[in-house]
DNA sequence: ACAATGCATATTGTATACAACATACAGAGG
DNA sequence: CCTCTGTATGTTGTATACAATATGCATTGT
């Protein structure tokens, strides 16, 4: 018996996951603009599914934080003020000092050689001017430390609060003079991780994500 | 025109709400144990309920990481394995360190007052013996110090993680031999909060959780 | 005896029907 | 003019019906 013939199991994916990274994808791509309803007859129609689906698959973007349901009334994607943002940075920072600090004893040798070579697609991207690209290269970037860490809880809660400034970070980096620092940023986290110097990898990993933390802040203001 | 007519808005909580604080409050209790089917018709005839929000609640407690589901086979309880309470704790640490620095520079007079009388009333709740009253206690103290926080997304995150402890740190209460620490540990965090002293509370929250930590892992352990 | 197959049953996945509620607007009454 | 109320309509909340799939068991063929 050869395992040829083994399906692709996505294929039997519940229409509620489906539904699910749908919506997931529009709303961080910004296809589904914050405040705006999230009604089902609507979303039903438009994807060709029945209501039920797209009640489940609400009720997980509801606690992924992406969108926001008052009884009776509906649901609608997450807005952010300032506040809420600040509260998501400030988690987010200790946790990514964490992700790095646990990295850094736990880190393979292979994965040191994949963050160095994603480092230099990353610094590749940045020639094209293509923010998306730039953001996916930024986004394996970090991957790679937080699978290094071992903790998929860790990984899941990271990925979470990623996506929740994800949407606002697409703007800061249309802005090409912070390009010159990010590399610098990299270079310094990826050279800590090799040195497996905790102290140096945390403070590279706290700047890093402080400085994205001010640049966010600042799109929002200008937003409100 | 007076206020009295205004119902008791929690009457018009959706029926998802219901079934899901219902099923969440039997995980914590012990009611649904580890591993244990959720079947959607049987819960939905034991609460006279219909699917429909049943399997909503499900997508919910599925987030919150009570449930696990496999597509087509339905969801169970979930189990946690010594790597898993691990893994959780070892966020928990990190994020209840952040709450106490965080609290310490923004805890205000009223509040620190508030936790001086919850923490007699956890030393009181002691001599009772009775473990569900005593970890009630003991959460009410660790509230204080989340909502000082200010920081809404953290408290989520804290409640989130206590949840998944929860349902074993039960059992390391009943050993009555670790009381006297704990009043210990809840006094230096308390007199560290009251000085302002963020390294102190810093440092005094994590041998609290580092503490609780080890006995979880080990009740775990038994289980295995 | 054992493997494979088919069938019965239990359970989840999805669609739809109906009920309850919210909202906006028009019209009546003051 | 204002307010109140009733009604029409849109939307969510809940229940139920039907479809697809998984599971266990019996049966059959070897």
């Amino acid at each position: 018996m050869t395992d040829n013939l083994v399906l692709n199991m996505d294929a039997y994916l519940p229409l509620r996951d489906v539904v699910f990274n749908t919506l997931r994808e529009a709303i961080l791509k910004g296809d589904l603009k914050p405040g705006e309803r999230l009604m089902e007859l609507q979303l039903a129609s438009k994807l060709g599914v029945s209501r039920t689906p797209i009640r489940e698959a609400i009720r997980m973007l509801e606690q992924e934080g992406l969108a926001v349901t008052v009884p009776r009334k509906g649901a609608e994607v997450a807005k952010m003020t300032l506040k809420d943002m600040e509260d998501v940075l400030e988690i987010r920072d200790t946790l990514d000092e964490l992700a790095a600090r646990v990295a850094c004893s736990r880190i393979s040798e292979e994965q040191l050689e994949r963050l160095k070579q994603i480092k230099k697609q990353f610094e590749d991207s940045l020639q094209t001017k293509d923010v998306k690209k730039i953001a996916q290269a930024d986004v394996k970037f970090h991957d790679v430390i937080y699978e290094a860490t071992g903790n998929p809880k860790l990984v899941n809660l990271l990925n979470n609060l990623r996506e929740q400034i994800y949407r606002y970070r697409i703007e800061y980096l249309k802005d090409a003079s912070s390009y010159p620092t990010l590399i610098k940023e990299h270079e310094a986290i990826l050279e800590a991780l090799q040195s497996r110097d905790e102290e140096k990898v945390t403070y590279a990993m706290h700047e890093h994500v402080r400085n994205q933390a001010t640049a966010v802040k600042n799109i929002i203001q200008q937003q409100e």
